[in-house]
DNA sequence: CAGTGGTCTAGACCACCCC
DNA sequence: GGGTGGTCTAGACCACTGC
């Protein structure tokens, strides 16, 4: 894997973002000031600025003018945000299988309104039982264009789609999602190994290019607990 | 209620925004280049990239380096992110009420860990029915320690307590929050007018000021159906 | 009153897209 | 190659905090 150029402020981001989770920062303490890290980084302080705007927005730190900017605690970390989990996890070094319940070739149909194409237009539809660390976590049911995706096959499937999107010469720019509530019916129960009847989350992505083509529309269903999240006044 | 004074990013953010949704700028299409908007409001690059980035985190624009930067369809927007419901509406003029089920005064017991409070000191404790525009809409239940809110009583409880919690001179700094997808009992489906055994939102929020003091824990149900976001590779 | 973060400027160079 | 947004600089003044 090709390393990408960092930017400064991306470097200042990741080293910050490491003193954080390591404890060289401390909870509800305050990091060094702006000016101070300016020097330490040899930036300007839009740049900084820049770094500690991430910071934010992961919940890592909030400011307060005239005060300083202050670690916050690890309740308050995005690290739950509204990503795709497959993603999410494989950055943390955990173990993704996928498991292929079903894969085949369907036409549009009903789909038509989400992809803008004809409803004779051939879609490959799978569906799949993810495992993180070897335990059941999500499933999925996806449709694609054929015509974007001519050489995806089952073997696809057990990798990243998001990756083999991309390696398709295609840019994902958009992710629009709707998380919904729901309870898991026998179905689902017994590929999550969960009670029936239990409520869980289920998320609807649809996947865009940077042209504004549909790329894919995929629906998963996690037995994630609870989503965390932040909002700073 | 005093007019802040704003500042050129807001006054740009507000009036870009406006005519995104007035159709002025169409979905899809381009806005005019930041060169041209810089001219036209008479104001350097960096404080334009200010007023676009907040319109990327409201998701109603997105920009591609080299491109341009374009405006996002109306089901991308993210009207509906994971802010307190009830500031959400009265921002945009609806009629928000509340009636109050109970209103109490407890000993902290099991709350403590949240508030750090010995478990003696004493709690309000409230639950509220919220009808927006005239429907039932949310139910909460909240708990807010009595020493710093001397003055707290049931007339209180008809307002935002938002704004009561700074007209008492705090400042809100963070709300945690966490989501959880339950099944409406009895008692909610009733207060919501759904059926029982819908499956529905259950937000906790915890609130603190800025010094690092938790103001309240409030957990809300409402009867929303779904969360819609959107995430920009 | 000294120190902090928030806002803002007027430039510059670069990476990328599209023709 | 001409135009776009992304990154970056070296300043400046302001609003707010906390002693």
């Amino acid at each position: 894997m090709e390393e990408k150029r960092m930017t400064k402020q991306d470097a200042i981001y990741h080293d910050l973002k490491n003193k954080i989770l390591s404890g060289y920062y401390q909870p509800w303490g305050t990091m060094d000031n702006e000016s101070v890290l300016c020097k330490r980084y040899d930036v300007s302080r839009t740049t900084l600025q820049k770094a500690i705007q991430h910071l934010k927005q992961d919940g890592l730190v909030h400011s307060r003018q005239g005060a300083g900017t202050f670690v916050n605690p690890p309740e308050f970390f995005n690290l739950y945000s509204l990503r795709s989990l497959s993603e999410r996890n494989a950055a943390r070094g955990r173990t993704v299988e996928s498991k292929v319940l079903f894969y085949e070739e369907v036409p549009c149909g009903n789909l038509s309104d989400i992809f803008h194409l004809g409803s004779d237009e051939p879609l490959v539809h799978y569906s799949r039982q993810r495992f993180l660390d070897g335990k059941p976590r999500l499933v999925d049911n996806a449709y694609m264009p054929r015509y974007l995706f001519r050489n995806l096959n089952e073997e696809t499937l057990h990798g990243s789609m998001l990756s083999y999107m991309e390696t398709c010469g295609y840019t994902v720019s958009h992710d629009l999602q709707t998380i919904r509530p729901i309870v898991a019916d026998d179905h689902i129960a017994n590929l999550l190994c969960i009670q029936v009847g239990t409520p869980i989350f289920q998320t609807d992505h649809v996947i865009y290019s940077t042209r504004n083509v549909v790329l894919q529309f995929v629906s998963e269903i996690s037995n994630e607990q609870e989503i965390k999240t932040q909002s700073v006044r």
